[in-house]
RNA sequence: GGGGACGUGGCGGAACCGGUAGACGCAGCGGACUUAAAAUCCGUUGGCCGCAAGGCCGUGAGGGUUCGAGUCCCUCCGUCCCCACCA
């Protein structure tokens, strides 16, 4: 027998799928379409096995789907905008385009090893002009529409890298990448109105049943949707109020509008407009709030620290009690860009306003009584009491439960013109400017005439420039010596561009749209993304959950309102797969090493890692995601000079459920090895003439092994069809097992040629070189990448007689063999009649018998 | 602080709707082949008692529902993830 090479084998059936354009998907064809796509990957550099995993994932969906006869587009481009760019460019004076370009071509080809059922054809990445310039085009069609807009806020400012951090880059009120102290600056910035489609994208999650059910819970939590009332408190004393442009009074919001008898005090955030006035004409307030803003980079360092208020000595007046003057604050926990910025505090009722009223002396009254309490002898200590409960202390609410009483006090407001009821959400419009060179330009010109405009159709694609210098931080199109002057589109005049470019999610959140016609004139041929879109099944990182996949989500609807599209939802399935994992090793000196410079040597019951090449003793670490700095990555392309790459896509799928993570160990890899050996020895003399009639339906063997055959084809297709992936290479195990158990006989030679034939097709998408040169062996027609897939017969798989447990008092105490499908009569008859089980009846009074039918029979004793 | 998920052998995990817990893989142990090793193949492997037949215990802990619970309900313990002064 000839050991299966899959290092001569896996190259040459890459060569012939390409050859054979197995995998161009045909925009259009009347077989039923079927999208499947994978989150495309950033050009880092060089491919892990956590990309193989990932990957492989989708090849499993795609090459199953098309066996199924589906028209299936499986592509594949690069999200290649982006960070690590720039910084090689900073730090090894690479050019970002070059560096960009080079990664790319190395990882294609490595993704190309991996075996992919990939159409090629509609590669691209997001740094062609060709897309990003259509990019600009679908920007401008926002603006129109007021859905790109420019406003000054409080940004992320990295002093260092002086530039905006995107939320998702400050960690611990630090810049990610400089690790300086990120501050709270006000700029101009463009943002896209995502919160337009706030309560639309919460709705359509409802309609999201092949997601998973934790990413739509995510979502709705960023979305943050919470009814409430937003009213205003009257400035006391003379009409006009004291502060220029707040002459109407204090906004706020609050979701407890039952609780408004009980608050205390107002405070506005260190940024409300109260404050800055404050600020500029009072030096201990203005102290107060740069204080606030140093302290206050980031929300996470805000909760680190204390309360902190600063009384303006400014009053309100209560809204149901105009004898009742409040304090206004200035309060460091009150955030601008939530609600109105502005809040009552009713101390009794939040433990945040009872921690600020605790150490500023305000009064804290409790108007909600939960049930058992009595009025005169509940007190609130040092815990709010927010549960529900009875309204008291306030006057025309008394007596009501919370709920009631919330609808009471916004009709009270309402019918005074004090306020209206107001729904508001956590979620905030989108900043998509971004400080960067290496990215999508902004395509807009600031005219000192006519302000801002967008560039004009004619004019795009707005380039950027060849040459840009990276060797110092901040924005290099700002820099730049030329690129930025321009003439006004609209009055010829001299003018100056955006210099800053669009956050990279922007390029994530249409590309899926692209693929169905990545060579059309316009951004998205409608024809051709009507044909494939929605995308059947996504895959992708969990990590995701509230970035890219609402941010697409958005997107997708914007431009089917503007008629660019004809879908609201772009990902109808989503799957969030788990990473790959490994140990990770360590030098006394805390150094890290890397997987193959570690030997394992056997000491009595456990193993040591030493240095392969010193035998220097190293520290054995915890399995860690795969990451460079702690480098326990491993390249497929190792594994596949090892093993073959089949090995590795049917190791990385099978030993952990798709959508938990997933631990790469070298016996892992090896078992799966043997599994394409031993499955390759059976074709080592297949039965190639054999034809499937039914000459050997009297031979046991044979027909055990049709059964097991047709076992696996339920099992595997039902596991594959529910992403259980794991499962799916567990029944081919067995199944392999079960071929190897019939014996090689003129009886056996029609059912083992069946079950051949049907596990090449079963294996195809978890190693599908192999399957294919098994295909071949066994003397079939044309390629497995173009075979159906095998047909589950269910008469085939059943068993002649089901063995039923009798269990007697819920304890196993024998078994009965019936046919399937047996009356309950007959089984009570069996068990009746078996010596063993009346042996274990005597003395037993027998009050019931269960019997579900072909599965159990139990039966209940004792006293009647 | 809020929300969510999960806890099963030495390890990764399986068990569909409440019906034989531990599929399949890894590791281990015993054996075959071999001068020997590797590779391969066969057998075995939850714990305890027993020569055996067999029995008892067993899915984080405790309780409940049920003829029957890994699965459903309650309480607790532990681990992980997301959000987080969101009014």
């Amino acid at each position: 027998m000839v050991r299966y090479n899959p290092k001569e084998v896996e190259p040459r059936w890459r060569a012939a799928w390409a050859a054979a354009g197995v995998f161009r998907a045909e925009t259009g064809s009347d077989r039923p379409k079927y999208y499947v796509l994978e989150m495309f990957p950033y050009p880092s550099g060089h491919l892990h096995v956590g990309h193989a995993r990932n990957y492989a994932m989708g090849d499993v969906v795609a090459r199953f789907k098309r066996a199924r006869g589906f028209n299936v587009l499986h592509p594949m481009g690069w999200d290649a905008f982006g960070l690590p760019a720039e910084n090689a460019a900073a730090e090894r004076g690479v050019d970002p385009a070059a560096w960009t370009r080079a990664n790319i071509d190395t990882m294609r080809e490595e993704l190309k090893r991996l075996g992919l059922s990939i159409d090629w054809s509609r590669e691209f990445a997001t740094c062609d002009v060709d897309y990003y310039g259509r990019q600009q085009a679908l920007f401008l069609k926002l603006m129109d529409r007021g859905l790109a807009y420019r406003k000054e806020s409080l940004v992320n400012w990295d002093p260092a890298d002086m530039t905006v951090l995107a939320n998702e880059q400050v960690i611990d009120g630090r810049g990610w990448r400089s690790g300086a102290a990120v501050e709270r600056r006000k700029l101009t910035q463009w943002f896209l109105r995502i919160t337009d489609y706030a309560d639309d994208l919460l709705a359509g999650l409802e309609t999201l049943d092949r997601w998973p059910a934790k990413v739509r819970l995510m979502q709705e939590n960023w979305i943050g949707r919470s009814r409430g009332l937003r009213l205003t408190f009257a400035f006391a004393g003379e009409a006009g109020g004291p502060v220029a442009g707040l002459d109407a009074g204090i906004d706020v919001y609050t979701t407890r509008p039952d609780t408004l008898f009980g608050a205390s005090f107002v405070a506005v955030s260190p940024h409300h407009p109260l404050a800055e006035h404050l600020a500029a004409e009072d030096a201990r307030a203005g102290a107060f709030v740069a204080e606030c803003r140093r302290g206050g980079a980031s929300e996470a360092a805000i909760e680190a620290g204390e309360k902190l208020g600063f009384d303006t000595g400014i009053k309100v007046v209560h809204p149901f009690d105009s004898t009742l003057e409040l304090p206004v604050w200035i309060a460091n926990f009150v955030l601008m860009d939530y609600g109105t910025g502005a809040i009552f505090g009713c101390p009794a009722h939040d433990q945040r306003d009872l921690d600020f009223a605790r150490k500023y002396n305000l009064p804290v009254r409790p108007v909600v009584l939960p049930s058992g309490e009595e009025a005169a002898s509940f007190h609130v200590k040092q815990e709010a009491y927010v549960g529900p409960g009875r309204i008291y202390n306030s006057g025309f609410m008394d007596g009501l439960e919370v709920e009631a009483a919330k609808a009471a006090a916004i009709a009270r407001v309402e019918a005074a013109g004090q306020g209206l009821g107001a729904t508001v959400y956590r979620l905030r419009d989108w900043g998509v400017s971004r400080q960067r060179g290496w990215g999508c330009p902004i395509p807009i010109v600031y005219c000192p005439g006519c302000g801002v405009v967008g560039v004009s159709p004619g004019d795009l694609p707005v380039r950027l420039p060849e040459q840009l210098d990276f060797s110092t931080p901040g924005n290099p199109l700002a820099r730049h010596p030329t690129w930025k002057y321009t003439t006004c589109p609209r009055c010829g005049g001299p003018a100056e561009r955006e210099t800053d470019t669009l956050d990279t999610f922007v390029d994530s959140s249409w590309y899926f749209a692209r693929f169905a016609d990545p060579a059309a004139e316009a951004p998205i041929d409608k024809a051709a993304a009507d044909y494939w879109l929605p995308v059947d099944q996504y895959i992708g990182g969990v990590e995701h959950a509230v970035l890219h996949l609402l941010y697409a989500r958005f997107i997708t609807r914007a431009l089917k309102d503007d008629g660019l599209l004809g879908v609201a939802e772009p990902f109808a399935g989503l799957f969030t797969q788990g990473m790959v994992t490994h140990e990770t090793y360590r030098r006394q000196n805390g150094e890290w090493v890397e997987p193959a410079d570690v030997e394992f040597r056997v000491e009595g019951a456990g193993r040591r890692a030493v240095d392969a090449v010193t035998g220097e003793p190293l520290i054995v670490g915890d399995s860690e995601k795969m990451s460079k700095s702690r480098r326990n990555v491993v390249a497929p392309a190792r594994i596949a000079d090892a093993y073959g790459i089949d090995a590795a896509r049917l190791f990385v799928l099978s030993d952990s459920p798709p959508d938990r993570d997933v631990e790469w160990t070298s016996a892992g890899v090896e078992g799966a090895a043997r599994l394409i050996q031993r499955v390759w020895a059976e074709f080592d003399d297949p039965p190639a003439g054999a034809r499937l009639g039914d000459p050997s339906a009297s031979d046991a063997a044979a027909q055990n092994l049709r059964r097991a055959t047709h076992r696996a084809i339920g099992a595997v297709t039902g596991a594959i069809e529910s992403f259980r992936f794991n499962s799916a290479v567990a029944r081919l195990y067995e199944f392999v097992a079960a071929i190897r158990a019939c014996p090689d006989a003129p009886e056996t030679r029609a059912a083992r040629r069946e079950a051949l034939s049907a596990l090449a097709r079963l294996i195809a998408p978890f190693a599908p070189h192999l399957a294919e040169e098994c295909w071949l062996r066994l003397g079939e027609e044309g390629m497995v990448a173009r075979a159906p897939w095998p047909t589950y017969d269910p008469a085939l798989a059943r068993d002649e007689e089901k063995v039923l447990p009798v269990q007697i008092d819920g304890r196993r105490r024998g078994e009965v063999r019936a046919p399937p499908g047996a009356s309950e009569a007959e089984v009570r008859r069996l068990v009746l009649d078996d010596p063993e089980i009346s042996r274990r009846l005597e003395g037993l009074t027998l009050r019931k018998m269960i019997v579900v039918q072909d599965r159990i029979v139990n039966l209940v004793t004792g006293q009647p």
